[in-house]
RNA sequence: GGGGGUGUGGUGCAGCGGUUUAGCAUACUGCCCUGUCAAGGCAGAGAUCGCGGGUUCGAAUCCCGUCACUCCCGCCA
């Protein structure tokens, strides 16, 4: 080794002893005589002096080294003299005084800043991410990253899991999303698909016998980037047999709370069992299947009221079957006028912007003799006020938001008002972790366009037992086995019990569109799997990017992914995607058709 | 596919009600300095203002297009 010590490892203990160190140049400190020097590595920094008069030629290499080279250095560890300590720096009381130093490489100047915090533009971070990890807050975001892998498995591996690899050259899987194809040189023509999820193959491990599985799966979708969605993301996927919804959830629960009390420990755990939602329930009263309860800000039901109410927006839709909500934002009643009107607007702009078509609104007095504000305040007589307050528990001092429009589009506002107003007042607090489960999921989705219904997650997933009859009379009603962890506004897992017998499996695909050719070509595999004695099971994935990025309080995923791509899907370090060799595509036997200029529409 | 934001010395920002020598900080280069720690002092170099076009006597600034990064909708669990 090239080293004795880690830089960030020197302590008072150390005294007197000679170490040699290696490491980048943090920080140089040049006094004339005497050069300070803050070496860093992983573990972090500590300060090495060199003399020109008992060192002169490690001061030399010294008086050259700039930002970023990387040194070896050979000294005593001393306590620092009296009154020169550190107290900002872990090592702090202790310094290296060199006696050799050798310059093991220089550097160009970086392109930026390694040594403070400071934001940087994305696309330098990128092309550069080698540097970029270098940061030491990225590299404590890799280390976090590691720490809940490394968690997981020994946890699981506690628990009598296995850790079994799956394929990555595969075929397509039913996860609805745009599968990513690789050509095949052996079978020309053909293509396999890259794994979604490894679903089918950890549904076939059960089949196989294995019990309790896991992975640490890589997953791809070709699907349009987000700030908590990458082409090819880092699953945790897990599967059991032998279980029912309950027995998951308890585990995984189980795993979530560990996580956060070992790893997470800088964060509140706000719940401890995790509350569960229906999916209804979150819908309604959040507008969103992974709603963020940092903060309460739910949409209250106030329908009936507002029907009886005069104004004319609420009592036809109402009548048209529409229900008007109510957000409650504490304090914001209390500006007046001008400031009150403008934010109104703001927020209408906001609701508009969610396909609604204007959002009422009353500000509540400070003084209980006071004045309701705002246009629709009129409308209302006095006792039906006095109800509306009590439904919502208004106090002196709120705004009162009201939406009325479509349901989902009920659903769509309201999300978009909670989120916009828990950032524009701090009501999400960083350093919490509202971890909840929503379950009791609609099996099906209604596709309008296609005219027929979807798996709302795939089309293994159970229904509730109990709704097994809704599939022939009303299957919209039916509910899945599906349940979803969320964690402020994340939904960082989700999975399902899923449908182990063939003849049930056989009874969901024509209300999905899936003809028993089709799916017999697809999945043929599975189903005859299913009929060698498939043990009932379930299972969930994680999604540990979110799960990392909760944890190390990033705004994204891509800050605890070593090599991201951005959202075009390009690698701008290596500049990937690039266009293949004209050899390799015809070994491929594929011919790429230039993209025409603006044809068809 | 659609909407928003950003793009100015290496980096982070200002300038955008049209005329500036394009400003500040830091990094960088040279010199001074033996207890600094975001070291300090002095001097200096460094920018076709993302790119293309247009309006104008005059454009970093206004208009159109385009590219990149990013946020959001669609898409995706």
């Amino acid at each position: 080794m090239l080293k004795t010590h880690h830089c960030g490892e020197i302590r008072v203990e150390h005294d007197g002893q000679a170490v040699t160190l290696a490491g980048w140049v943090n920080r140089r400190r040049d006094q004339g005589g005497l050069i300070f020097i803050d070496l860093r590595d992983r573990w972090g920094i500590v300060q090495i002096v060199v003399d020109l008069e008992t060192a002169p030629d490690a001061h030399h290499i010294a008086s050259d080294a700039r930002s970023e080279y990387v040194l070896q250095v050979h000294g005593n560890v001393r306590i620092r003299p009296e009154g020169t300590a550190n107290p900002e720096l872990e090592t702090g009381d202790v310094e290296v005084v060199v006696s050799e130093m050798k310059l093991l490489n220089a550097s160009k100047t970086p392109p930026f800043y390694i040594n403070r915090d400071e934001s940087i533009e994305e696309v330098r971070r990128m092309q550069y991410r080698y540097l970029d990890l270098r940061r030491p807050a990225m590299q404590k975001n890799m280390v976090t990253r590691h720490r809940v892998v490394k968690f997981i498995r020994d946890y699981l591996d506690n628990l009598g899991f296995l850790e079994i690899e799956t394929p990555i050259l595969f075929k397509t899987t039913p996860e609805g999303a745009r599968d990513f194809l690789v050509p095949s040189r052996l079978q020309k023509g053909k293509f396999y698909a890259l794994p979604q999820s490894p679903q089918q193959l950890k549904q076939l491990l059960m089949v196989a016998g294995y019990e309790r599985y896991f992975q640490i799966a890589r997953c791809f979708r070709d699907e349009d980037l987000r700030g908590e969605r990458q082409p090819e993301f880092t699953q945790l996927d897990l599967e059991m047999s032998f279980v029912e919804r309950e027995d998951i959830i308890q585990l995984n629960e189980g795993l979530a709370t560990a996580l956060v009390e070992n790893i997470a420990t800088d964060k509140k755990l706000l719940w401890k069992p995790f509350p569960r939602l229906t999916y209804a329930e979150a819908m309604e009263k959040y507008g969103s299947d992974k709603p963020d309860l940092r903060y309460d800000l739910q949409a209250h039901d106030v329908t009936d009221i507002a029907g009886k109410s005069g104004f004319a927006v609420f009592v036809s839709n109402t009548q048209a079957g529409k229900p008007v909500k109510v957000i409650r934002m504490p304090g914001m009643g209390e500006i007046s006028g001008t400031a009150l009107r403008k934010v109104a607007a703001d927020l209408e702009t906001l609701a508009r912007e969610a396909g609604g078509k204007g959002l009422a609104y009353m500000a509540l007095p400070l003084e209980e003799t006071g004045e309701v504000k705002g246009p629709i305040g009129k409308f209302f007589t006095v006792e039906q006020k006095v109800e509306l307050f009590e439904r919502v528990d208004a106090q002196p001092g709120d705004l009162l938001l009201f939406i009325s429009d479509e349901r989902e589009i009920v659903y769509a506002i309201t999300d978009k008002l909670r989120r916009h107003l828990a950032a524009e007042h701090n009501l999400a607090d960083p350093n919490v972790l509202a971890f909840i489960w929503v379950i009791d999921f609609p099996l099906f989705l209604w596709d309008d366009e296609l005219k027929r219904w979807d798996p709302s997650q795939h089309m293994f997933t159970a229904p509730m037992p109990e709704d097994l009859g809704l599939l022939d009379t009303d299957p919209g009603k039916a509910r899945g086995t599906q349940y979803d962890m969320v964690c402020n506004g994340y939904e960082v897992a989700g999975g399902s019990i899923r449908i182990h017998e063939r003849e049930l499996q056989e009874k969901i695909f024509p209300l999905i569109g899936q003809t028993m050719e089709h799916a017999k070509e697809q999945f043929g595999h599975m189903l005859e799997a299913f009929e060698y004695g498939t043990p009932p099971h379930g299972g969930i994935a994680w999604g540990v990017d979110r799960l990392s990025m909760l944890f190390a309080g990033a705004p994204n995923i891509r800050e605890v992914i070593a090599f991201p791509k951005t959202q075009t899907g390009a690698d701008i370090m290596a500049h990937a995607p690039s266009v293949a060799e004209p050899g390799q595509l015809e070994e491929l036997g594929i011919t790429v058709v230039e993209p025409e200029e603006d044809e068809d529409e």
